[in-house]
DNA sequence: TGCAGGCTTGTAAGCGCTTACATGGATGGA
DNA sequence: TCCATCCATGTAAGCGCTTACAAGCCTGCA
């Protein structure tokens, strides 16, 4: 029955200990499970934690024993639902391990270096996402804790899990090749990100290996939704106008998509587009956004628990974790009008 | 130049006042700034700091200070792009403060209490997110440290700060009536969280002071995507079909439409459908949707800030602070369709 | 020249927990 | 019946940092 007021701090192992006659040692003991007791003092022991509602200080744990149980993630920004499910999947698997997750976002400090450095110095290890901290300052953070990198290269004595992209921007390409597109363009900024980098890569690979022309380089635009206009804008000034685009994501390839139509061009009857990330958006709009989905909870999660191997001791894993990703096909590419199927609005 | 392997942990502010020939008092005065340090000695110091590469331990800090530095937050879950804004304007204000910010995730916890007392012990307060944790939990929590609800009711010695709600709900029902409708149904479970159950309220306040008729009870169903094609029987198998829907959120809103549509009704000539948090799918949509927009990266900041101000020793404010939101009025509640002005992909 | 008072720095006592080691009582085999 | 063992518990030494207090030095004024 602790009516304690809001500032007093009596509750600690002493107050525990006392109550249930006993030394601290011992209620360590039953509280972590470590070493022998016997029934009766563990029922002393824990009906005195109950009365004092006693719960032990982290702080004080955590410099005995060196250990935080938490980790870091760092990520640029949170917008969209990119980070959200990526998040998801990364607390549901740290909550398995017993960790907690402490998140920074890099966009928004002003000195995103130390902010992790200060970060890491409350946490067992650390997860970096894309475009938060350059290389050499990644490489250093792996020498005194465990890191992992997030959809991005690895560096020496860091691990690395993403999801592949190459590969599905080559069939992505390839699909739009067998659709009889022959110019397209690729739309994003190849220097943004490793994705983007990779994505831009299996686009040329697949175009340079047909008889196809690309536009290179690539219109070279923001990542977000608002370079739609700019987007079209630039294809529509061009002299030789793309019959398809591939976008770097979905909200690219969307408000791009918007853009057009809103200019009176057919997709993809004109113009086929396709995106990645499969959001929400893409199967609401009309035609609806053919795309690459990724597994982005399960990266999320396989994030946590490699660096919770690392953490327990395992040793930096030589190849980075590399997980497929899926092509979903709708009609802004060219294909059919489907019947809904695979839809969350309609019962099967 | 501290080259230690990973695993050592020799860099304490013990060797860096021995490094620097100082006492460790001295050292950690010139790192926290307080108290008169020389020129001379504090130049050494930092040098000193700056070849072993050293960074205080924040588990002996926090010992020591009784502070964290930390804040929690508690959501229930983090799908869709409600919460991704929320967090960004939570992190956002945190960091400004120089607070980290702890997230947990009840909805996959076995035991959602335990974890949120857990998380209390490595924080100076908690924001507590509605649907997480019940009231006598919250209030119980909030006797041990400072809380504050979002999107949820006050409990006494909590603080509480959430986007309007009723208000809203009762001008987006009268838009509805202004329109002529006259048959209006509420989508949505007034029981599954404060924020749907004030929209109920607004809803049927504005009803029942016109000559309308509604279906009493909503059709309660749950939040998410999914229910869509629930609904969308439901309406269609009512012996007197509705002329409008009010939707507890975008998502159910833009489900129920697709589903609807699919089915050969015409939105909104048939039926109108509004919904809440304007989502990006929403303008997207054909017809866009009629909305209703939460400042949520206000909400979250301004939860930060108000933790904050507990944290220091602000008391508990008397009255719940309330964000006002704002009607986004587009076509799909019979509104002529406007030629976009205000949408991201359009160049104004 | 002597001493009060102001600065800078060092000393040491915690903060609350874990855990190696010491201790004492009960147990069982000779 | 005695002693070696083992088991349950207590004692005390940290973990790395902050901070009240003591101490030493220098300055300036009487």
């Amino acid at each position: 029955m602790a009516t304690s007021e809001l500032g007093t701090r009596p509750t600690t192992i002493y107050s525990v200990a006392q109550l249930a006659g006993v030394s601290i040692a011992t209620v360590s003991r039953v509280l972590q499970g470590t070493g022998a007791t016997s029934a009766q003092i563990r029922a002393q022991v824990l009906q005195a934690v109950e009365d004092l509602e006693y719960v032990p200080r982290r702080s004080a744990r955590s410099l005995a024993v060196q250990r935080h149980d938490a980790q870091g993630l760092v990520v640029h920004d949170l917008t969209g639902p990119y980070y959200s499910e990526l998040l998801m999947g990364y607390e549901s698997a740290a909550a398995q391990f017993g960790q907690s997750v402490i998140i920074v976002v890099t966009g928004r400090r002003e000195d995103p270096e130390r902010s992790v450095l200060e970060l890491a110095s409350r946490v067992d290890g650390l997860v970096l996402a894309n475009s938060t901290l350059p290389d050499d300052a990644a490489r250093a953070l792996g020498r005194r804790t465990p890191v992992v990198m997030l959809a991005r290269p690895t560096v020496p004595g860091c691990d690395s899990v993403s999801a592949e992209n190459a590969e599905s921007a080559r069939d992505l390409t390839e699909h739009l090749l067998a659709h009889g597109r022959r110019r397209l363009f690729f739309v994003g900024d190849p220097d943004g990100s490793p994705d983007v980098q990779e994505r831009y890569r299996g686009f040329t690979e697949a175009v340079s290996s047909s008889d196809a022309s690309a536009a290179t380089p690539a219109i070279r635009v923001d990542f977000r939704e608002h370079s739609g206009a700019e987007v079209a804008a630039q294809v529509m000034g061009h002299v030789n106008k793309p019959d398809a685009l591939v976008c770097a994501n979905d909200e690219l390839a969307l408000s791009t998509m918007k853009a057009l139509q809103h200019a009176g061009v057919k997709v993809p009857d004109d113009i086929a587009i396709v995106g990645w990330d499969d959001v929400m958006t893409a199967r609401y709009v009309s035609p609806g956004l053919t795309t690459v989905r990724q597994p982005l909870f399960e990266l999320g999660s396989l994030a946590a628990t490699r660096l919770h191997e690392r953490i327990a001791g395992a040793p930096v894993a030589p190849e980075p974790r590399i997980l497929p990703t899926e092509l979903v096909v709708r009609s802004s590419c060219g294909c059919p009008e489907t019947d809904d199927r695979d839809v969350p609005w309609v019962t099967s």
